[in-house]
RNA sequence: GGGUGAUUAGCUCAGCUGGAAGAGCAACUCGUUUACACCGAGUAGGUCGGGGGUUCGAGCCCCUCAUCACCCA
């Protein structure tokens, strides 16, 4: 017997155990081993997770969706692979190894050299990193954990240095001199889209520059970073800006430090901001590198890898930090009478998003991946559909950024990450191989005689191993049965924060190594919000810990939660009531398995839906069928709010709250054939429903499933491998009429009874008036259900309504419920006058549209004949209601 | 500054190619009965952000304004 509440604690995990020891994971799960070579692949590469991270809600949602979608196609008998892994997350692993060492006061990375360190992280990583994979584990995801892959493994390592000597030979790869986002404190260039432009109170300095040649004239300039000055090689001012038009290829003499720097025109300048001329630093700007390189200005590096100044400034502001060397300037130029203002000025500034300190702009050597032609054929393969973005409109977020992609600097300097496989002989010539050997051979054949290669120290941007994701992870660059079985992958499921950061890459490398892009669909999912909107974050002490809401209201309410608002826009709110409900959903469920538990509704072999007898039978396969439709239209088309809601209303408001309320006149009563079809009917939608519900549900139903199975029929499988019900159930249009009209005929009653404050217990004889045989057929049939449903005394067929009794209309048959005497008068001349306002409200807009001679000859017929239904309908209930209002006015007045 | 999206019941959101607005929660009323109080029955609640247009007909299409959010500069 089933507890009285389904209680997820334990077991989940010991079903979880039993998925894993069973193989349900695996690839190919399911399927014997020639069905695996015929079957069709459904297969989804989960975006590795750092290998630092923990599950937060995001995750949470994008495990829950590609669960889903792996348990239906499991089901389904496709051959599915769901691939599991890790990145090693270069930056982030290396602060956390650092901090810790901090922490416990051991000697720090740079005492302890690279080797070490590196020794340290593995380490860590063995020790505490991938907490997040058991923590994917609690949610229920169905991984193939077996095959579970690490960007740092050796097989993709060699994927890594495989794909950039591949791509450095065929020209993709190049070093280059560039201003990139350094970030001073962790010493290491970072990408673009890991730099957050935070909005600042700034101040806006103006400074007057002294013209050369022009005795007291000056130039003013307005600037945010006083302390770039020393590096100013130009003034910049509007070709059309009349004020300065005159001083055009004059020079002037840089204050503090002495140096002549020419003005010159350039669109750049807005006439509007500040004075209109702006100072040039091309090396610390980015703006301004590419205004120097059109006016051929000179590039001034003034700060050290720190922030510091550097030597480049003059000697008594060497080695200032570049706050207090701003600070001192400013002071500098009011001493000298050169500052002319300080206006205050909101502007954004670049801050790391690990570091959380102010971004440089800073010129460095770094290696670059031409992205730009990489995106091409990425970009091609969404334009032709091969690639498919769902909700379609991302795809514009994805050639926005495509189309205006920048060369993607690939190295970082780090120790943590694969080591650029690049050489340097004594002249600094480049040899690019696997290893030191093949760099040595082309050294020596390039030199003529044995040299001394020096390696490379950078290490590659993580992405540039993510990119390689779909297809390294299935054994690439070996030609492995995987990638045949598996690639292209049939989606990627991801946020659409993420379209930046992995699948631009992705589809790069994918469409340049393989030929073929690496996703049928790209499918977006929303961000997971707290229930006032905002982001979650640590500092906002707003964070949901899933592993907290699992605890506490079960693995498969969260997941329903999730899914059920996966359809939502671009933010999810999400809050404890929301999962609360669905846990309460959970309940029901289980609620409705004990009742059938009780009733002895166990699954019966050979029992075939299509011969049962009563139309409740009928009805119920009918919905049920229904419902699988939908639950699979809306998979197909990755609506999982539509299939979660789908799910919910059969679950709730067909089967509990009607169906077992309807059986239960039968399954109390006497009639034994009767019974034993609800029986069986019962036990079969229940079975079919678990199958419908385990992708979403997988906990709950694979325990009900086990439970629930006929006393003398072991179960060969697990549900999770089990196939999908067939949906081979044909709707039943007219078993779908005669129980609404039940359902109907009850509801109705039920609101007059409760409006009229009859109490509950009474029962209450009804006058059936105006009917036809049709109608007393189904009264006769199911008079035993209506009479206990509605709580009726007696039904009876009259021609006449009686005085006194309240009428309800259905159909055009008049329910009367003779209750004078029972109930107030006026309370019911009330209700009657609100009805006839409703039904005249009704009549009156029907009849104007009706009459309106455009719309008759215009509308489609169909409209038109509904309308004219209408009117005919209002108007018998209209005087069906002015009847029974005369009638109870003349009670009245007795 | 550029882009994207949102605005529907008190709250959170559905609403397919235009045919008289739906769900869950909250509120209120009432609970006979053993699947379930993590429940049941019922009630109330909306000028679909404002304005204009197209149409026989607009929550949906077009224009415009407003507010909010996010992304990129």
């Amino acid at each position: 017997m089933l507890e009285k509440t389904y209680k997820p604690e334990g077991l989940e995990t010991r079903h979880y155990d039993n998925w894993e020891k069973a193989g349900a994971f695996k690839a190919g799960a399911g399927l014997s081993e020639s069905d695996k070579k015929n079957a069709e692949s459904f297969s989804i590469v989960l975006p590795p997770p750092n290998v630092t991270g923990s599950l937060h809600m995001g995750h949470a949602l994008n495990n829950v969706v590609q669960d889903i979608l792996i348990r239906y196609n499991r089901m389904r008998g496709k051959n599915t692979l769901w691939q599991p892994g890790m990145d090693h997350a270069g930056i982030a692993t290396q602060m956390v190894v650092e901090r810790q060492l901090a922490e416990k006061k051991l000697p720090g990375r740079v005492a302890l050299g690279r080797e070490k360190f590196v020794e340290k992280i593995w380490e860590w990583k063995e020790e505490s990193g991938g907490i997040i994979q058991n923590q994917q584990r609690r949610l229920g995801s169905s991984c193939d954990w077996s095959r579970s892959r690490f960007t740092m493994d050796e097989g993709l390592s060699e994927a890594v240095l495989k794909t950039f000597v591949e791509l450095h030979k065929q020209g993709y790869i190049y070093r280059a001199k560039r201003l990139v986002n350094w970030d001073p404190k962790l010493q290491t260039a970072i990408s673009d889209i890991e730099v957050e432009q935070i909005e600042k109170d700034g101040k806006l300095w103006h400074f007057k520059y002294p013209i050369k040649g022009m005795e007291g004239q000056y130039i003013t300039v307005a600037t945010t970073r006083p302390e770039t000055m020393f590096g100013d090689t130009g003034i910049a001012v509007h070709p059309d800006d009349e004020r300065y038009k005159d001083l055009v290829g004059k020079t002037v003499i840089l204050p503090l430090v002495g140096r002549e720097i020419p003005i010159v025109a350039d669109d750049y300048a807005d006439p509007e901001q500040g004075s209109g001329a702006v100072k040039i630093t091309p090396a610390h700007d980015f703006n301004d590198f590419e205004v120097g390189k059109r006016a051929g200005l000179e590039v001034i590096n003034i700060l050290d890898a720190n922030a510091h100044l550097n030597e480049n400034v003059p000697e008594e502001f060497v080695g200032l930090e570049r706050f207090k060397a701003r600070k001192i300037v400013v002071e500098k130029f009011e001493q000298l009478g050169l500052l002319v203002k300080i206006d205050d000025n909101p502007h954004t500034v670049p801050y790391g998003d690990r570091s959380g300190v102010v971004i440089e702009p800073w010129l460095s050597d770094q290696w670059y991946v031409d992205a730009k032609k990489l995106a091409i054929p990425a970009m091609e393969a969404v334009r032709n559909g091969s690639t498919k973005f769902v909700p379609q409109n991302w795809e514009k977020t994805y050639f926005e950024w495509m189309e205006n992609i920048e060369p993607w600097c690939i190295s970082r300097q780090l120790w943590w990450g694969h080591q650029i496989p690049v050489w340097y002989g004594p002249d600094n010539e480049i040899f690019v191989g696997l290893d030191e050997a093949e760099a040595q051979k082309l050294a020596d054949k390039h030199y003529g005689k044995i040299v001394e290669l020096r390696r490379d120290s950078d290490v590659l941007d993580t992405w540039f191993s993510s990119a390689l994701w779909p297809f390294a992870t299935m054994g690439w660059p070996e030609k492995t049965t995987e990638l045949e079985q598996y690639y292209k992958t049939s989606v990627l499921v991801t946020a659409f924060d993420i379209i930046f950061f992995w699948v631009a890459r992705m589809m790069m490398f994918g469409t340049h190594f393989m030929q073929e892009e690496p996703f049928e669909t790209v499918y977006i999912h929303a961000i997971v919000r707290d229930e006032f909107g905002a982001k979650m974050s640590k500092s906002k002490g707003n964070v949901m810990d899933p592993l907290d809401l699992i605890d506490q209201y079960g693995a498969d309410a969260v997941r329903f939660t999730l899914s059920s608002m996966a359809g939502q826009g671009r933010d999810i709110k999400l809050s404890n009531k929301v999962v609360e409900n669905n846990r309460n959903f959970v309940t029901k469920l289980w609620n409705a398995c004990r009742f059938a538990e009780m009733h002895d509704c166990k699954p019966v072999e050979g029992f075939d839906p299509k011969n049962v007898k009563l139309t409740l039978s009928k009805w119920l396969l009918s919905e049920l069928s229904e419902t699988t439709n939908a639950i699979e239209d809306s998979i197909a088309q990755f609506k999982f709010n539509d299939a979660s809601s789908a799910i919910y209303k059969f679950t709730w408001n067909i089967f509990c709250d009607w169906y077992i309320e309807l059986t239960k006149p039968i399954l109390f009563g006497e009639n034994e054939a009767d019974k034993t079809e609800i029986r069986m009917v019962t036990a079969y939608v229940i079975d079919h429903l678990l199958h419908l519900m385990h992708p979403f549900m997988p906990f709950v139903t694979e325990e009900l499933w086990n439970r629930f199975d006929a006393e003398d029929v072991i179960r060969e499988s697990m549900l999770i491998t089990s196939p999908w019900p067939s949906n081979s159930v044909i709707k039943n249009d007219n078993a779908k009429q005669e129980i609404n009209w039940v359902i109907n005929f009850i509801t109705e009653i039920r609101s007059v009874r409760a409006e009229m404050n009859i109490p509950a217990g009474a029962q209450t004889p009804v006058i059936v008036v105006n009917s036809n045989t049709e109608v007393q057929a189904k009264i006769t049939t199911h008079n035993n259900l209506l009479k206990k449903m509605a709580r009726l005394e007696n039904i009876t067929i009259a021609d006449k309504v009686p005085d006194g009794a309240i009428q309800i209309l259905i159909d055009g048959v008049i329910i009367a419920l003779p209750l004078a005497g029972v109930i107030d008068i006026q309370s019911e001349l009330d209700r009657l006058t609100k009805e006839m306002g409703k039904a005249e409200k009704d009549v009156l807009g029907t009849e104007k549209r009706l009459s309106n001679e455009s719309f008759v000859s215009k509308a489609p017929e169909k409209i038109i004949n509904e309308q004219k239904e209408r009117l005919q309908a209002a108007k018998k209930q209209l005087v069906s209601l002015q009847d029974a209002f005369t009638r109870f006015e003349k009670l009245k007045d007795k």
